[in-house]
DNA sequence: CATCAAATACAACAAAATTGCATTAAGAAT
DNA sequence: ATTCTTAATGCAATTTTGTTGTATTTGATG
């Protein structure tokens, strides 16, 4: 199925009317890395208010159509993995670069098998990390 | 060696005046839950400005002094390992309760290989477990 | 195509974070 | 110990980010 028809779908399976803003905030997460709510807004610009983009996305992220990803101090948005492989992050501490880091079977076992440990019976995890991207290791002058 | 000697250490290496501002943030960090940015501006009334606080915390975020975890929208402040035991969280949706997972050698161990493969001097890294304790999870009310 | 609730735009507001700059204080030099 | 220098702080102002209330519009339904 493809992204458009999903996020249909969903929406009309929890009641939700399927909007002109609902899709083009949609159509600016999608094929894209995290975006922060601030270029969200700036790509709706003329075309969807401000106040309807985080209307927009606290629905979404109730749904599980989004989540939120912490990249250093922001948070930025990305679709979940029901529409995107599912990954995680590095983070340049200095550059504020983000790299996507994908999945690994062996990492999701031991993570499955930690919250089972836990007592917790997981339905999502975020893993992120944090450093120095090369470019920013061999230059001190980044790091303050 | 004691919190704040090593606190001290991290700081002159890396010339950084010890200043009343940086120990009283710091202090209000030992031994704590993470905590969220307002509650230590809270926590620092009259004693050191709210600026001051945003200052501090970007610079010990630099540092590798402490680091933000998500805790469902929000992100809050905690020491980083050097002054805790490395764990993670696991997060109850249902009834908001925050339970500490150990460090795992096997996970961090691959953790560590994952950094290594994305190119990232890793610093810190933070995994957070969301889903459901027991008692929520045989008790549907709470899922919404 | 008429209806009606849900969703949106707009304005006003509130909260969180940042910037610029004058003042203070930490730590080095003497 | 005292002076000196620059980093760090406090404070005011501002910007950015997020929220609320309400009149209007729009999408789904019959």
């Amino acid at each position: 199925m493809h992204d458009e028809a999903l996020l249909r779908k969903i929406l009309i399976a929890n009641h939700q009317k399927i909007t002109k803003a609902r899709l083009t905030v949609f159509n600016l997460l999608r094929s894209k890395e995290p975006q922060a709510i601030a270029s969200i807004i700036a790509g709706c610009k003329g075309e969807v208010d401000r106040v309807s983009v985080y209307r927009v996305l606290d629905l979404y992220e109730k749904l599980g159509i989004v989540k939120r990803v912490n990249i250093g101090w922001k948070y930025k948005i990305e679709l979940s993995d029901a529409f995107l492989d599912h990954h995680h992050h590095a983070s340049c501490l200095g550059c504020g670069k983000v790299m996507s880091v994908m999945e690994n079977g062996e990492l999701e076992a031991l993570i499955e098998k930690l919250s089972a440990k836990s007592g917790l019976t997981m339905t999502s995890h975020v893993l992120e990390l944090y450093g120095y991207c090369y470019a920013c290791d061999t230059n001190t002058k980044n790091r303050t």
